[in-house]
DNA sequence: CTGAAAGCGCTTACAG
DNA sequence: CTGAAAGCGCTTACAG
């Protein structure tokens, strides 16, 4: 072992003449210390560069202060935004993050995070990974038995689970409403992966929409996307292709809105005036589409905020002893953003104009 | 302090039947326990659910098989790239990752960062942040006294400091010369903000491949973005005002050049035809703008591969004791990615075919 | 191949 | 207000 000549608490003890829980009362805060001893001690630490071991502390304490997070690798804006909101509270109430990346969130075995993340003392565990297929049945299986507190985002409630989402299914609800709104009738939609809880409530908030308006909502206005621009483009053209009458159609997606603009481009058709489009997301980049895209924002960083804040209290009650308190599932409001691409089949103004009012 | 009843190693060993230290032999895959007694072991292991304290470990180590890794929170595609690649290296080389993310890289103070790794006994540092303006500074009054060792990611090497970076003079130069081979004869840039290195960089190629062409290189030429798509937007309004020829511009990243193509839209202006486009990043959605965006590939996950993989065997020497090898910066090279927006002034099919062809 | 003992660097009752 | 001692759960020489 290489010495790292680290400070320990008893050099500084040895330094200020005291004893180590003294100085440990000095680092921890604690009141009943003489002013002049917590001077010295203050003293003594600030000369020698004293850095107190997290791993030590962690063991005797028998907590970590560390919250374990479990994400999506993906590329995609909402999985990397909702982490940063997570980072920025558990910083900001003072623990630390140990990160997990899945790559396969379908699919991924969960053990082996699991079990990094207990061995490493987690205080909690926040699992920010979207409900896909059947990934949610190891907590079934699991959850009473995962020793510390946890918090789910983006998931189907569950009994005895605690779980933070955007309401996707509101989202898709105002995103079709406003297209109709707009003088749309014939609204088609790309859906995320069906097997995505998201994508699964985005659709039922349109079939709602429609619904309420008594419009048809039927199967061959309805294709499945990937979340990819790339996919927008196939599934716009089998959109087409089955569904002819289409006015305006609902992307699940921001990317997927992307590949419908251009292609509508390329095959001649005019946004919004022959298509209405409107996407998910509210991606920065959105509002620099061709044309403008109207789109539906989801407060993310809000979601890992509160995540972080639901849990931070599940562990403090859970180390004081405290029952744990009722708790049960949030549901975050969506918002929609109205641009370009949506503005109705008869308007007076070149679109162009508009865009240009809403980014110049 | 509640009882967590977690299983120690002690009450392994007195199941199995053997001494703790035995246990760990097993625990640590050392070959010097005997076939039955490992057996034992392994099952009462088993049986009893029971997960090393990775706390008393690192302590009893005096390592803790953590990196540290220090990131940017921005919603960019790049930084959440090669923190994607930087995990996954993590994750296979068998270390935990502590993650902290900077909200203001420009000028956020380091210490308290440092602090919360180096407490953590962390055994190495990626600091995965661009360099801008003196956010280095504190490296040459800090570096040498670090306690552990660390790689640096994008940034102007100095001595005696590993750092790695993507080549972006040579990411700048192949994005000029490739519009000047189509043709392009006036080209101007859209620069990052110019206290970054990476936006400096850039814009030196480009004034490289101009200069190398024998070709003006002159500041009127030479706009400042803040890689905003919206900021792209007024730097062509203003390069295409004080750089009235202009017949092609270089982007500093790809949403600038998004907020390009939107106003040259707007402006009427036809891209490739009136005016070639190419970005930087290649980030997922370029090839579906409109039109497709030529663009510089980065190779970001290997970036974060790289950096993890060259942190480890720093780290490994570290704790042999090694002499520190000789490790120097480490350039990684950019790609060009060619679509529709640079095709050039005169072509016969029209860009819509084009982008057709590539993205159908 | 196996185990008793000491140690990693903190904090926690407890006593004064 | 302060300190001696024990303990958190592992691993590490060392001895056999």
């Amino acid at each position: 072992m290489v010495a790292k000549n680290q400070i320990t608490i008893r050099r500084v003890a040895r330094e200020a003449g005291v004893s180590t829980q003294t100085v440990s009362r000095v680092i921890n805060d604690r009141p009943d210390v003489a002013p002049e001893t917590r001077r010295r001690v203050q003293e003594a630490i600030a000369r020698l560069g004293y850095l107190p071991n997290a791993l030590a502390r962690g063991l005797s304490q028998q907590r970590s202060h560390t919250i374990g997070v479990v994400a999506v690798a993906w590329e995609y804006y909402a999985p990397m935004r909702f982490l940063v909101g997570i980072e920025q509270q558990i910083r900001a109430m003072g623990y630390n993050m140990l990160l997990d990346l899945l790559h396969h969130p379908d699919t991924e075995n969960v053990d082996r995070i699991l079990y990094r993340l207990l061995s490493n003392q987690v205080d909690g565990i926040i699992w920010a990974v979207p409900e896909i297929g059947n990934n949610r049945v190891w907590l079934s299986q699991n959850s009473l038995s995962l020793p510390v507190p946890a918090i789910y985002l983006t998931m189907q409630s569950q009994p005895s689970i605690i779980d933070i989402s955007i309401d996707n299914r509101e989202g898709g609800r105002i995103a079709t409403q406003h297209l109709l709104s707009q003088g749309y009738k014939k609204v088609g939609i790309i859906t995320g992966p069906i097997d995505w809880w998201e994508a699964r409530q985005r659709k039922e908030g349109w079939q709602e929409a429609l619904q309420t308006a008594g419009l048809a909502a039927e199967t061959n206005q309805v294709v499945e996307g990937n979340w990819s621009a790339n996919s927008g483009q196939g599934c716009l053209l089998r959109l087409l292709e089955q569904f002819p009458e289409m006015d305006a159609v609902f992307a699940g997606n921001d990317q997927m809105a992307l590949g419908v603009l251009q292609t509508a481009h390329q095959l001649g058709l005019r946004v919004p005036e022959d298509l209405g489009v409107v996407g998910f997301d509210n991606i920065p980049e959105s509002a620099y589409y061709w044309p403008a895209l109207t789109t539906v924002y989801q407060p993310l960083l809000e979601l890992g905020w509160t995540a972080v804040k639901e849990l931070a209290k599940l562990v403090e009650a859970y180390y004081k002893d405290e029952a744990a308190q009722e708790s049960r599932p949030i549901l975050l409001q969506p918002e929609l953003v109205i641009r370009s691409s949506s503005k109705g089949r008869s308007i007076n103004e070149s679109s162009m104009v508009q865009a240009m009012d809403i980014n110049l």
